[in-house]
DNA sequence: CGGCAGGCGGTTA
DNA sequence: TAACCGCCTGCC
């Protein structure tokens, strides 16, 4: 472990586990490592994550953040709330899960599978770049893009796991590059909606509803859930890629390319837990592929 | 090689 | 307002 890295332990943690947290769709800057623990960045932070049930199958263990705060000058206590925070620790999944199980035996086998998920608090500006970026595009390549970002254009913030890690460019720095200046980034077609967006959000802040979301160049419906959900903590927000799609017509029986009932479907069913409910879907979803 | 992927924006009718 | 279609890029 390198010099000046801060470790903390949290004691009795549940509903939490890395694989499904980092790896459900909601965040691409978290790499996996060949212990199951994943390292990223978030907040000007770099840190490893990991979890140890207290034996097998336990539902409840401790969470471990190996942490290098980099340029933020925190004490131990306030660099320990942003973990807390940016994990959502202080929310009860277990309640959700409960709320959403009761009567839906999709929802039970999704939350069987996904039971270790939980909503990072993003920023802001990191959700609108990351979910621009990702339409139309894989997950690996997502993850690329965004890596070349902020290698690239973005300030370094430190080493952990022997690697430098960089932040994203400020909306500034975005704002003043050129579609040609992106092009080893390979961003494709959406080089032009980030620096428009960029420069969109220099001139009048970020946005601070959905209809300002929506009013960004390359923010269409499904970008805008993502965004609202990752980065505003809007949890009632439910994305509708072709996954979840998939899930609506062929678990819910609900028409195959009827967006709009899918969403009535979604609010009626899910209500203001529908970004959890999404998140299990999407990630059980996934799972039956992969067979 | 044509088709397609965590869609969007512009153009039609 | 619904239905098409082109789009950067990478991967089958």
């Amino acid at each position: 472990m390198e010099q000046g890295n801060n470790v903390y332990s949290i004691e009795g943690v549940q509903d939490f586990f890395p694989a499904h947290v980092f790896d459900c769709g909601q965040c691409f800057r978290w790499q996996r490592q060949a212990d199951g623990s994943y390292t990223g960045i978030a907040g000007g932070r770099i840190a490893n994550v990991s979890f140890l049930p207290y034996e097998e199958n336990a539902d409840s263990g401790r969470l471990r953040v190996v942490s290098f705060a980099g340029g933020c000058a925190d004490d131990s206590a306030a660099e320990m709330n942003f973990w807390r925070t940016y994990l959502d620790l202080d929310r009860d999944y277990g309640n959700i899960k409960r709320t959403l199980c009761r009567g839906d035996h999709v929802m039970k086998k999704a939350v069987k599978v996904g039971w270790g998920i939980r909503i990072l608090h993003q920023e802001l500006w990191e959700t609108i770049v990351s979910f621009i970026i990702s339409q139309n595009n894989h997950i690996p390549r997502i993850k690329g893009c965004i890596e070349n970002l902020a290698i690239c254009f973005g300030e370094p913030i430190g080493s952990l796991m022997g690697k430098t890690w960089y932040d994203l460019p400020s909306p500034e720095k975005m704002a003043g590059l050129t579609v040609e200046d992106l092009a080893p980034v390979k961003l494709g077609y959406r080089a032009k909606y980030l620096i428009e967006t960029a420069q969109v959000i220099v001139q009048d802040g970020l946005p601070r509803n959905a209809q300002q979301l929506a009013a960004l160049p390359g923010v269409g419906p499904k970008v805008a859930a993502c965004i609202l959900l990752f980065g505003m903590g809007q949890y009632e927000a439910f994305p509708i890629d072709v996954w979840m799609a998939r899930v609506m017509h062929q678990l819910y029986g609900v028409e195959e390319k009827d967006r709009r009932a899918m969403e009535i479907y979604a609010s009626q069913h899910f209500g203001r837990l529908g970004g959890f409910a999404q998140q299990y879907l999407f990630y059980y979803m996934k799972g039956l592929d992969q067979r």
